[in-house]
Formats: C-alpha cells, structure tokens, sequence
DNA sequence: TCTATATTTAACTATTTGGTTATTTAACCA
DNA sequence: TGGTTAAATAACCAAATAGTTAAATATAGA
C-alpha cells in the first residue's frame, strides 16, 4: 500500500493547497498554524495534508516548543526533475520533434506493412450510420 | 470536479503505470493493446489509465481503422518543468541553502520575539512521561 | 498544578480511483 | 451481409482521499 517513492511525491504534488504550502515553504520554516492561515480549512485538514507532504519527502517537521516549524526538502523534488529529463528533449527542441516523427513512421509501417501513414480525413469515412 | 490542469498533470503521473506507458509513447505511436501488452491488467483499466492521460493533455489519440494510436504530448509537461523551475535553486546550488537558512533564521526570530533558534537536543526534554 | 495554545489523532462521511467482467461501438475483411 | 478485431463504455466494487468535528497530547507559563 506504500507507494513507490516518485509516485507518492507526484501525489504528494497533485493538489493546489499542497503546493500552496510548499511555495509558502520555500520561503522559509513555518508553523502549523501560520501555513493554515490562508486556507478555508480545518486545521486536521492542513495537518492531513502536511503528513502526505511529509511521507513523501517533500518537507520535515521539526519541535519547537508547542510549535511544529515546518521545513520544505527540495531535494526530493529533484526526483522529479530527473524523471522529466527523459522527456525534457522532447519538447525542448525542434530537432527531436523529427526523431520522435522518424520513429512513429518506422512503427506505423513495421506494424502496417506498408500501408500508406495518411491521416484520416472526411472522404475516407464511408458508411457512418447514426 | 475538474482538477486544474497542473493538478490533472501530477495526478495523472502519480502512477507507475501511467508513466510507462508515457516512456513507451516517448519512442512513438502506439496502439492500446501494444501499451496494453506489458501490464497483467485488463485492456478497460490500461484504457481508463489513457483517458487520465488525456485528460491532462499528456497523450492525444488518433483514430487509424480499429486501432486508436496514442501519442505522447511532451509540451504538457513543459507546465510541470516549470513548476518546477522556482524550487530548482532550492536545491541546485549550495549558495542557496545559505539563503534558505537565512530566510529561516529571520522568521524564526521575528516570532520568537529574539529567542534563540537552538535546535531542541536531549537535556531539554525533561518531565516526558511516556 | 492548572490553564491556554499548537498540533495530532480518532472516528466518521462523501467522493475519487483503480481495478474487474460484460456489453457496445467502430472498423476491417471475406 | 456476417464475422472478427480493437477499443471504449457500463455497471459494479474495494480502497484511498479529502474533508469534517470532537477528543487527545505536548508544551509553556501563571
């Protein structure tokens, strides 16, 4: 039921209020409360989701007294930036649009025998009842 | 209901299935059932794990005679790229920690009223019953 | 020791998610 | 036509998620 460790932080990054509290966190270590002040929210609400940021690496909790000074941990989001690395070509150059356009030719015809890669447009629909 | 397009994007990663299939896009086309073939899943889940790609603007689907070639939509992720962007100097360079712990350092001080930042050790931890 | 404050935990609920099998749709081919 | 293949949809289910209120815990301070 734990899951792996990239897509527990993807989780962890899926909700708005959740990187709300990081962007806040990137300012620097914060109370429970002062992280809570902006949400319409109950504070277990806040905590629930302090935890999931927690379990996922992406912040520690520290003891200050009754407070529990949050911190953020960018490390962890380095996962993430080196799981888009595969990908970041891409879309980040021209040039590889044409090697991904290379390789979608190559299988379409390995799979297609060589029938013709024409997109499919109006004409080609025939006998299209209801 | 609709998550925010950032939110459908983490979400939609959040699932080693779903970002094998986004690896196996990123070499090119594919029909559902080749996606389909590597996972001991049935052909509806993988299909319901598209539509949650596609719902993020991660993979479009074609229509070719029976088949439905998925492809991948690398440029949707260029949003998380830059998510990413304002925490990567978080991590990224040393010179930065530096800032953080300032950052830090400062909003400790401006709500303890000048109490020192020490980090709690053994010794002041005392009368903890269970 | 009593009280106030900060936070977590417990217990509950509604919604979403990720899977299943059975059925339907769409297109090809003979 | 009718049969086959590819894929999506429907209906269902169990587990996880995101919220709630109420209670428990930990610490500071009078």
């Amino acid at each position: 039921m734990p899951l792996d460790p990239l897509s527990a932080k993807f989780a962890a990054l899926a909700d708005p209020t959740r990187r709300a509290i990081l962007a806040r966190l990137a300012l620097g270590e914060t109370s429970v409360s002062k992280l809570a002040e902006p949400f319409d929210m109950s504070m277990p609400a806040v905590s629930k989701h302090l935890k999931v940021l927690e379990r996922a690496g992406l912040i520690a909790r520290g003891r200050e007294a009754q407070w529990r000074p949050c911190r953020i941990e960018p490390e962890a989001l380095k996962g993430v930036d080196d799981w888009l690395e595969r990908y970041r070509k891409l879309w980040s150059e021209r040039l590889d649009r044409l090697e991904v356009y290379l390789h979608e030719l190559q299988a379409r015809e390995s799979k297609a025998g060589g029938k013709p890669p024409k997109p499919r447009s109006e004409e080609h629909k025939r006998d299209r009842r209801k």
